[in-house]
DNA sequence: ATATATCACTTGTCTTATGCAAGTGATATT
DNA sequence: AATATCACTTGCATAAGACAAGTGATATAT
């Protein structure tokens, strides 16, 4: 959204996580940690959504100057970095699990959902329909906090 | 977000929630409805933020579009119409409560939150802290749906 | 009834953000 | 020693947003 942040826009609490996370990139690289268990700039290239080298660079940079993901050496590989989530953006499960949810109550959603595997389907569906989501969020959580991730055979 | 959409960057339910609402203006035009009882053009206009005409003009328009949100004449004046919230648009309700829940926890909001009145800010830390949102949700639609909204009093 | 104000926009221009292609430097592999 | 891979950066084209100034329809005031 904006790189030096200085100045908001204001203070109200949906504008404050929109300065955050409210562009057209943020989330979808916390998706593919939460749920696709990515943790390397490589792997979020690949993503289907197809981000640029350079909007890639810029949103891992303001995500990790937010606070909201740390960068880790990779043990033997010198070159990579794994990001991972910090607790701040541990919470941002709650949102993507309502966003989720919110398009897969939609017809215009389900019609399109064929490409995704049977196990992804299975739980779009259920954080649709399920009304108390906490024992969704701490699923997913416990996933992502092994260090593994949430559409896995676990 | 996009005007003319017919190609989405993939189905992703993150992505499809994203390519509806994920731009810098659209949820906080839905909050100003929830939580403000905003319902024109013009009280759009007046949001601290600060939104240009020519872009509310444009998200008005692709909300509608997207059937998130439907028009409706003002009963004595022809000038204006009533926005409000279609069924899709209410299930965006929790979305928002999540957005406030993750700033309300935050230290960096909440050093800044002495501007609002003190039934909001009271709102914002019940949000952080509630688990189950169930009763949140339900209380917040009952009151937009009462063509309220939901700081007030009521 | 006429003039002025208000409302919901549109239009044009400038600036900022994003998209795309081609590098670059450090490390790893063959 | 040569080539491939990884995580970027740089430069330029395009799209989206910000800002200022209209416009047309309706409403209000005189």
């Amino acid at each position: 959204m904006k790189e030096s942040s200085n100045s908001l826009r204001s203070n109200c609490p949906v504008n404050f996580g929109l300065e955050n996370f409210g562009d057209k990139w943020s989330l979808l690289i916390i998706r593919d940690i939460v749920f696709w268990g990515k943790k390397t700039y490589g792997e979020f290239l690949k993503s289907d959504e197809g981000i640029s080298t350079n909007i890639l660079a810029a949103r891992l940079a303001s995500l990790e100057k937010e606070g909201i993901l740390t960068k880790a050496p990779h043990a033997t590989d010198k070159r990579t970095d794994f990001y991972m989530l910090t607790e701040k953006g541990f919470e941002l499960i709650p949102l993507l699990v309502e966003i989720v949810a919110w398009s897969g109550k939609l017809a215009e959603w389900q019609e399109n959902s064929g490409v995704g595997t049977p196990e992804q389907i299975r739980q779009v569906k259920r954080f649709a329909k399920t009304q108390d989501k906490r024992k969704i969020i701490a699923e997913i959580r416990e996933a992502v906090s092994k260090n593994s991730y949430f559409f896995a055979p676990r």
